[in-house]
DNA sequence: AGCATTTCTTTACATATGTAAATGCGCAGC
DNA sequence: GCTGCGCATTTACATATGTAAAGAAATGCT
């Protein structure tokens, strides 16, 4: 728990009233490896504090072929925060690829005590500001790098990753086939 | 300025009281066709409302090609959003594709005066949420549709605008070539 | 109206990357 | 220590799409 309270101090100050607050939401959980934490096609309620671990978000083409849009390591928040705001069904599904260890939250409940409530109204506007410019980062980065570059970001975002999830998760990630990765790896360590 | 007024109503709404604030934020001006009203580099001050005309975001990758981000046809509003809040400079640049009516403003300002104003918080989360939502959308889209599917989503999202800016520029929307949206035209034709 | 410029389409060609399938490697469990 | 399974790499091949260039069409300017 101090680990939210410390994750959320880190975008905006909060007061010891919003901090009792939040610690009244938030209950502790447990995702195993494979676990759905959302499923696409439903609406989503929750949003959860991600404690430790690694979790995918990812959708599913027409064709059926699943494409990982982000990875969320631990400290995060997870939640699908476009089903949230939105009130719309889920178009992206999260899944644990490790165990997880969470702290998980009834959004309607924080939005009815941000009701009226100027310091989360302003937590909520700089998570949707962040949201928002990670989203557009990616974007650039999908956009104007070739895999290759976008290889090399991915890996200083996420240190470590590589070791702990399989390889064809990091290229679904990027965007590009399991086969096109390792020719990229191949000629990286000429 | 009515149109202003409207257009932010819709979004949530605003007491007498900020409407007026807002009122005297917001100054007339225009965009002739080309104009840029955000360049590559520079950190954004300004936020305007398009009134009227066509505006593209755009960047531009290391081999110096270009690449439309997002169409604004107002009622819209336009500004390096991105740059705005993480006061970064700027990669996306926005240009006028036809002559521009807007309305613009300091974001400093409408920063301070949203110091303490819970109404104006709200807005910019709405307004934050709004962004996050629109690039969701159309990251989706790029990732998951063929550029078939999504030449008819953007024919839907911006109706008329064919006509009214070059098929190139549309091409560069969609992530492809000229060439292959002449194609795609072709078949769409048969 | 006529010329010039811009835009759109078409053709021919090159190439990057995906698919499918075979091979190789390493770790887990017995 | 052996076996099997999941994952990564490699090969061969198909193909979608980009590039370049030429021609046609449309637009705009004087």
């Amino acid at each position: 728990m101090e680990n939210l309270i410390k994750f959320f101090n880190s975008t905006v100050p909060l007061s010891e009233k919003v901090i009792s607050l939040m610690a009244g939401m938030f209950v502790y959980d447990e995702l195993k490896k494979g676990a759905y934490f959302v499923k696409t096609g439903e609406y989503a309620t929750e949003i959860a504090f991600l404690e430790t671990g690694i979790v995918r978000a990812f959708y599913v083409n027409n064709e059926g072929k699943e494409y990982n849009k982000t990875f969320f390591s631990a400290p995060s928040i997870i939640g699908s925060y476009a089903s949230l705001i939105s009130k719309q069904k889920n178009n992206v599904a999260q899944q644990a690829l490790t165990d997880c260890k969470i702290w998980k939250a009834s959004f309607h409940e924080i939005e009815k005590v941000s009701e009226g409530n100027f310091e989360i109204e302003r937590l909520r506007r700089m998570i949707a500001e962040n949201y928002f410019l990670s989203n557009e980062k990616k974007e650039l980065e999908m956009a104007m790098l070739d895999a290759d570059k976008r290889y090399l970001i991915m890996q200083e975002e996420y240190p470590g990753i590589e070791l702990r999830i399989p390889q064809y998760h990091i290229a679904s990630y990027l965007g590009i086939s399991p086969t096109q990765l390792s020719r990229i790896r191949k000629n990286r360590s000429l």
